[in-house]
DNA sequence: GGTGCTCCTTGACAATTATCAAACAGAGGA
DNA sequence: TCCTCTGTTTGATAATTGTCAAGGAGCACC
């Protein structure tokens, strides 16, 4: 690992607090790897020996049942994944896998948990984290039980376009297929959902998004902080 | 409250750790009540000023936008709601009402996340809690996407039938009509539903639910412990 | 410039789910 | 007993979503 990798992975709020003697201990146990894209990094149903951070690349977590797969989140450095199954020894709910060339650094899961037992902070930030975490999947199936694809869709638009940084066009920031399986649909069914949104004001091409009526999407979107912010 | 309640709550997974004088400190500050039916307890979108055991009775957990309205879990004693709200001191993402005559103590969140602060015991049953919230709603959003309306029904009621002892008749927990909510259905749908499980063997009478074929289905329900076991 | 590949889109159709209106059933009260 | 209320069921119909097959666009490679 890097000086400057090394440093970005200690400013990251879960590791922020914690003494220095425990995250060089939690550093030493650890291995750093790159992987090429498409590498299953985790099953599901297998117990968790890692918690993993993302440093360079992304990464896609989705679950599997009865031949039938759905993607569940895309997680993008520099963060972690999957701290719940680490901290109670269960094992994993969602699979994952890299979505292009990634490096991802992977912490025993046992040197986690002992240093979450000796280490106050690192407690604390961990409780932050798993909050944080449980409040955006609340959300997520808020968005899936109360809004229709197309609703669904018009928020999540207008989510990346907040992040994107406000501006009229944006970057679908993953494939289509992929964004199909994130909002619950069908990929046919996404392509008719953009099309329904023309009226509002929503154009795309390719996976470059235009908002040319900004009030007329939000009116239809009805975006709401308890379910769209998620940063609280 | 009375002594049988205070040695319950003491006996909580949240609290049984933690020391004494810092268990009597939140029992010091809390507040016991007695609701009727029907009393909303907490708006979402308020700030978490307390975190909520219900001791009798039971409480529904459910979230509303653009009026509409769904049900996203029902609480029954002993247990605590809405933790992670607290603890972020973030403001509530659920709503939640009592569904019948409910006794629920009431404890300031600022004294929960004072104690959070300096108990590590307190702290790590916190962190075992809100992963097994975490998960359970994981759980939920995979049974969502995953699964059909038929196949959603059939699973529930098998998870039922495993709390209610395994026996082959059994209580529907609670209203068709919040059941049909909670799975993500309309009332009607979930009339249609039970009537789609006759030809698995599964009957119907008001509340009470037979199955009389087990083989039969759970090869169609094909239950999964990474969705449907809600104890790991 | 072709070739093969993947991804996306489109159209026709089927399945699923929701909506609306009406009928029905059971519980509790007058 | 009858009445009323609430919750459930049923039927007809509409809206939404999924499936299947085919076509097109972009791109790397030869």
């Amino acid at each position: 690992m890097s000086k400057s990798e090394h440093r970005e992975v200690r400013e990251l709020d879960l590791f922020a607090e914690m003494e220095e003697k425990n995250f060089q201990a939690l550093m030493r146990g650890s291995y750093v790897q790159n992987f090429p894209p498409q590498i299953e990094l985790i099953t599901e149903g297998e117990p968790s020996d890692f918690l993993h951070v993302i440093l360079t690349g992304s990464v896609e977590l989705f679950s599997t049942w009865n031949r039938r797969e759905t993607s569940m989140a895309t997680v993008r450095p520099i963060s972690t994944f999957i701290l719940a199954a680490t901290i109670k020894d269960a094992r994993y709910l969602m699979s994952a896998r890299t979505l292009e060339k990634s490096r991802i650094i992977l912490l025993p899961s046992q040197d986690v948990r002992d240093i979450f037992a000796i280490d106050q902070h690192f407690a604390r930030a961990i409780v932050t984290e798993l909050a944080q975490c449980y409040r955006t999947v609340v959300k997520s199936t808020k968005d899936l039980k109360l809004r229709t694809s197309l609703e669904r869709l018009a928020n999540h638009l207008l989510r990346q376009q907040s992040r994107a940084g406000g501006a009229s066009t944006f970057d679908l920031a993953s494939e289509k297929r992929r964004l199909a399986s994130f909002l619950g649909m069908t990929p046919e069914n996404l392509s008719r959902a953009f099309k329904g949104l023309q009226p509002y004001g929503v154009t795309v091409d390719g996976s470059r998004v235009t908002i040319t009526d900004q009030a007329d999407i939000e009116r239809f979107a009805k975006p709401s902080p308890l379910i769209d912010d998620h940063s609280t």
